[in-house]
DNA sequence: AGGCGATTGATATAGTATAACATGTCGGCC
DNA sequence: GGCCGACATGTTATACTATATCAATCGCCT
């Protein structure tokens, strides 16, 4: 039941030391910002969705999710999770985490930016790089396919430095 | 339904046009010089799931390629497909395309190299490109933050030289 | 023959995601 | 005010993806 071996630290801070609070506050209010000027409803379940998701800052699943936003009065059903995610998603609020089935608030929003993630395989702290760089090198290669590249997922998993430092 | 060359569709081929089945077969001899030279089994589960794929030549669902294992006479379920996927994707055999939740034949095994998938979102083909250059600009990308990459899922979405050339 | 690890198969269940329908809420518009 | 359509929320039900576990079997070595 929860026997988990992993041990996410409850809210734990992505890879660098930081006044957690502030940042997810901080966070929220640019997400705030970048919903009324798409003109996007921000409701109850969206914005709660999204504290949730800011007050970990890690990746979550959706049912994880769901689990929080039905403790607190919202329906038990996935839809209510998964429509909040999607709706944050396509409003560039919180990104989703393929390579865990999860999702992750966005630390940029409202700078429309192509995200790279950095998986810690042993906290499985979720940091957001600046993909700039990556995606440079990936629209070259595949322009030598002929190939044109709309969108990408671009994962990595390894050890962020607090893992590195422990030991691993 | 599998003749034409022209029309990349069903089961199409990768984005440049070629005798697939000399393709297939090519990488299925290549494919089993390298497990022997790992000393991995390529089982007759194994490798007809290789082949499978490779026939294909393009990304399939796990369920997918079980229903073709069921019909040929091996096991029925989950697991037979999944274990030998798995197999495939330990030995560099295959890869596991997180997108699409599926799994798609490796075109250079044995080669030791980190691929880039292109997916087109119109036919589905699904190609494999060298990372090399999109992995420096994540190692560095990642150094930035103090992070060490271990493994990378990258993954492009997009328009293949086919659809595209069709007017998408 | 007997032991042993690897492989395969089946049963059962866990985890992830969406379709379809019902209700409610908030605007503008007659 | 009353109507209406757009959107949001909630529910039921189901589809899709993946793994844990036990049982039988096979190849190989002693
Ligand atoms: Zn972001
Ligand atoms: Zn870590
Ligand atoms: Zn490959
Ligand atoms: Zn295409």
């Amino acid at each position: 039941m929860s026997a988990d071996p992993k041990i996410p630290p409850e809210g734990g801070p992505a890879f660098a030391d930081h006044d957690h609070a502030q940042c997810a506050g901080n966070t929220l209010a640019r997400a705030e910002a970048e919903a009324a000027r798409l003109g996007a409803r921000l409701t109850p379940v969206r914005k709660r969705t999204l504290e949730i998701l800011l007050e970990a800052h890690r990746a979550m699943g959706a049912y994880e999710v769901l689990d929080r936003l039905a403790a607190e009065g919202f329906g038990h059903q996935p839809p209510v999770a998964y429509r909040a995610l999607e709706f944050l998603v396509e409003h560039g609020l919180a990104h989703r985490v393929r390579r865990l089935n999860a999702f992750a608030a966005c630390m940029h929003p409202g700078e429309d930016h192509a995200p790279v993630f950095l998986i810690c395989r042993v906290c499985d702290a979720v940091a957001e790089a600046d993909a700039a760089p990556v995606r440079g090198a990936l629209d070259q290669v595949a322009a030598g396919h002929g190939f044109a590249v709309e969108r990408a997922n671009l994962e990595a998993l390894g050890l962020c430095p607090a893992c590195a430092a422990r030991g691993e």
